[in-house]
DNA sequence: CGGAACGTTGATGTATCTCAAGTGGGGTGG
DNA sequence: CCACCCCACTTGAGATACATCAACGTTCCG
């Protein structure tokens, strides 16, 4: 063993936790301690590995939090008819709440495999009990979720279906960097262009040409599930994006009503 | 004064809390006692007037729940090149954060003439840090909201124009109900085509003529912003109506992760 | 009685859907 | 290593739901 590869070995336990996309998310929504980013890895650590295409819940019934940490999977709703909406992204360092308290299910299904963790209830509840920073990081989280809900209702609702992708995109590659998923310009995006239609209410044909006339209009290359941004600041304004929504403003209020 | 007036007086407070909304949506949700409903009789007791089509948030800046009483008010977004998109309605008995924790705003205004309760921040974080069942009850409520957003995606992204306006009737139909303000096949809708435009992302054109449709159909009347249900079946069937999203299944679980 | 806001109708344009027939590439079995 | 196959992607043609523009009717309120 050198001395370069014991030096490795000391750093790992950070490196790891940068690494590990969950803290990443909750580190820049609430002041975690070196404790706080040791508990959530250590209660991420029990990983589950999930291919394409499957559904995560229900599945462990007595689970309390689901987070994604490799891979993108979604939740969706299905129509009598079989066709389906996508009503979110889960990207590494997302998570959802693995109960059910209403009459109707929500399904989350994966869109590239997946590597996934399940914090048990009586973990997450203690942690949301004791108050702290991660607790307070996780409410954040559902303020963020909401806010993208209405953004995606704005999308889908008044939008044109090439502005409808340029703000999706301007979201996601948002989303990836603030997880150290993106590069200054790229970001792989494993979704088809089937369940990209499932998610702006269009039908897949529709999907293809839109990215065509993206690419066309020199915004994007797409190829290989990688999606390269070539004009960021003509995307933003095709998409209306403005990021604000996807940060907290300021510092964190000590409490939040959710 | 008669012996009839004293006895109403006597019977007044009860009373009272039967026509608050905000108590009898609770009282769904959880399980209040007399004490929780005297308590939430209490701090809505100092209501504010407001007119059709004025804007609630920012408003009071120390506020920390705004609380709808009486009309019909929504959240919504307007795009920068002026289009508006509703991103929730908000009845009597409902409320909202009056916060703004994330960089963006998400302006609630009023559909119609409101009743409208604050409630101070301190007053609410008091309740919600008490964790009784009023805090347990208005955690529901953000779940019930978020399974009403994703609805309204499925609505927008994948259903057509009756089938949506179909969906929407049967949840404000639900929805007012819970609270007492729907008869048994009619209720009050303020709101106007163009609203209800903007609610569905459809142009008030194509909502009138789809209106047309639903009344063709044998489905509905809508005269003087009063919606008559003629066929609740038809209506259910048409716009793939469940109501299991509004309501919790079961009993509440004693905690929530929000 | 007049005006403003809301609702209705018609004509025309267009974004998007549906149906249908390819093409391309990556994995698998022979 | 090649052939094949499957799945995603692509392209074309025709149908349609919805938007836009413009005019007119109706109701309500001052």
């Amino acid at each position: 063993m050198s001395v370069s590869a014991s030096i490795q070995q000391l750093a790992a336990a950070p490196a790891l936790e940068r690494a590990n996309p969950f803290i990443r998310k909750l580190e820049r929504l609430g002041e975690l301690s070196a404790e706080d980013r040791m508990l959530l890895a250590t209660i991420t650590a029990d990983v589950i590995r999930v291919e394409a295409g499957a559904d995560l819940l229900p599945g462990e019934p007595t689970a309390g939090l689901l987070v994604i940490l490799e891979g993108f999977a979604c939740r969706y709703i299905l129509r009598p008819g079989g066709s389906r909406q996508i009503t979110s992204y889960m990207v590494p360092g997302d998570h959802c709440d693995a109960r059910e308290p209403l009459g109707v299910v929500n399904p989350v299904g994966t869109l590239s495999a997946c590597t996934v963790a399940f914090v048990s209830r009586e973990t997450i509840f203690a942690i949301i009990r004791a108050g702290g920073a991660i607790a307070q990081a996780i409410r954040m989280t559902t303020l963020i979720e909401d806010a993208t809900l209405r953004q995606w209702l704005v999308n889908i609702g008044r939008r044109a279906s090439d502005e409808r992708f340029a703000h999706l995109f301007c979201e996601l590659y948002t989303r990836l960097r603030a997880v150290g998923l993106a590069n200054v310009d790229s970001f792989r995006m494993p979704m088809t262009q089937f369940d990209l239609g499932d998610t702006m209410g269009l039908s897949y044909v529709h999907v293809n040409r839109t990215l065509q006339s993206l690419r066309q209009q020199q915004l994007i290359t797409l190829k290989g599930r990688v999606l390269t941004i070539l004009d960021l600041r003509g995307l933003q304004a095709l998409g209306e994006f403005d990021p604000g929504y996807l940060t907290v403003r300021g510092r964190p209020a000590a409490f939040s009503l959710r």
